[in-house]
DNA sequence: AATTTGAATTTCAGAAATGAAAAACCTTCG
DNA sequence: CGAAGGTTTTTCATTTCTGAAATTCAAATT
């Protein structure tokens, strides 16, 4: 058995991504055969049979899933290779998660964050989903609660209220129903929160949350906002109180290994800032001057 | 610029690791040429010099140790996976690194944590050095601090005492000078307060902590020793009280991924067990029937 | 100063890996 | 049921990589 090649983990990390020998191929910048005898040589070299071969496709089998997560965290090494080689001159690229709602406040004050003149450029990546920070998916996340372990480090932020809103000119704001996230695609604790509501009557769902926003906007219903999202627009109003359940804290985490790099330590420090000089408007404290229905409790 | 090929970067790490070309070959079952080649596409694809180049070897350049830096941990996400193809039915190996007593202390002991039965076979690492846990050159490690940061996870076992010992037959107990580690190998703390005692007089050194022992016991002088390695020598006995300075605590170190693996978990077990079954030991309590001298303060 | 030694480097024939094209194959769609 | 589409696999000429030996070179030794 001749010894472990690391460039066949490398190609062996895309077929299994891309679930299949063409695909690869293509990413790769090789031919589909080559990449079928390389996957040939690996699995001799581990003894392992690690895929499933048919006409459609590759597939892992259980020894190959063990083996890509393995793999996985040798790409978190390569990662920061790559880019030390690419950033050669060149701005660095701070990769920057958050939710919908948390990147569309950001994108709206992104002079706080960004300028032409920084020493960094800034690549947003707005999902739901939990990005993998310790495998060097993104620099800078935005969560909802620090990271424990995997040598991630967290700065705390601001505290999130939710409440639910409604369209200023709805006709009857009291007896309207609800709009919801599809229990599906419920990602967010307070997408999946709706469901587990006995008592509410949902008329519409959404699968991504600007289309909720749209249908609350359009009169279809109320829907659960984070206050920062509902109280900045101005076409909807609060239908009912602060959501107790809901209520949450925000934390930036990063990689370890990256914290002490001076781009990523001043966009910290400047999200920071910005999240905290909006504190109030994060916690759900009445904007000045905004009309709401009266409180009572809701559902 | 073709694109990063991990191969080249594994070669990479052994020709830097080994200063040259001829020892990277070897390493590698490659020939020469081949890795001179190799490193001359990789200087290629990051752009940069990696190496200063001589008739004697090669010798990384401010670049190629940046490169190092990070290849090592790629290396880290490698070792799993070379482990994961040769541990095929056979037992894993946990690798145990500890300084010289706690080597020696260990290894008398050796029934206590391993037995032909078990389900996994130990390789003792005994240096003073600290080996990178990190980045997977060890499974366990016994310490004298806990890891702070880089995914360690550390469980305290038992604090340890220092005292100066001679041997029993020495004629002039009280007049006998000092035999210290050579300050140049003194990596130890034990081993380098010797030389912050300016009234301390020293007639010998030694490079190893067990030919420091020998020369004790060979009647030179007297020494610095842990008192789980002194009391436990018939042929020793305290030459002074325990040295509070040196007073520490030990732990056992190991690797967030590792420690709920059950082979390790079951190392870690049975080790904590044995240090704490000999707390007073460790600690310096007087073993019970041991002569000594008059305690007074030393010099 | 000449010699030895131990390393990198060059040369070049042979070996191994590669890609294009073709073939084989399964799935899907009409 | 047949055809189309997409994928893997085989074939084979070509390219690329490799190792042995020869060469070069600098430092250490005699």
């Amino acid at each position: 058995m001749k010894n472990l090649r690391w460039d066949d983990l490398q190609v062996f990390a895309r077929v299994a991504q891309s679930g299949g020998l063409s695909g690869a191929a293509d990413a790769l910048d090789m031919s589909a055969p080559t990449v079928g005898r390389r996957m040939l040589a690996l699995e001799q070299a581990t003894g392992k049979s690690l895929f499933v071969r048919s006409r459609t496709g590759y597939e892992l089998t259980d020894d190959g899933r063990a083996l890509l997560r393995k793999v996985r965290t040798m790409e978190a090494g390569a990662r920061p290779i790559e880019e030390w080689i690419s950033a050669d001159g060149e701005r660095p690229i701070i990769r920057l998660s958050a939710g919908t709602w948390t990147a569309n406040f950001m994108a709206e004050n992104i002079p706080r964050i960004w300028t032409p003149d920084d020493p960094y450029r800034i690549c947003f990546k707005t999902t739901e989903a939990r990005l993998d920070i310790s495998h060097r998916e993104i620099e800078i996340g935005v969560r909802n609660r620090p990271a424990e372990s995997g040598n991630l480090a967290s700065r705390r932020t601001v505290d999130l209220g939710f409440a639910p809103y409604i369209v200023r000119s709805h006709p009857n704001p009291r007896e309207s129903e609800w709009v919801a996230i599809d229990p599906d695609e419920a990602i967010t604790r307070s997408a999946r929160w709706l469901s587990a509501q006995d008592s509410a009557s949902v008329c519409a769902w959404a699968n991504t949350p600007y289309t909720l926003r749209d249908l609350v906007r359009a009169g279809a219903g109320k829907g659960v906002m984070p206050c920062f999202a509902g109280d900045r627009d101005p076409r909807l109003m609060r239908a009912g109180p602060l959501i107790t359940d809901l209520a949450e804290t925000q934390y930036l985490v990063m990689h370890n290994d990256d914290r002490h790099r001076p781009e990523v330590r001043l966009a910290i420090d400047r999200l920071h800032t910005l999240f905290r000089d909006h504190a109030a408007l994060f916690r759900g404290d009445r904007p000045i001057g905004s009309s709401e229905m009266a409180e009572e409790p809701i559902a």
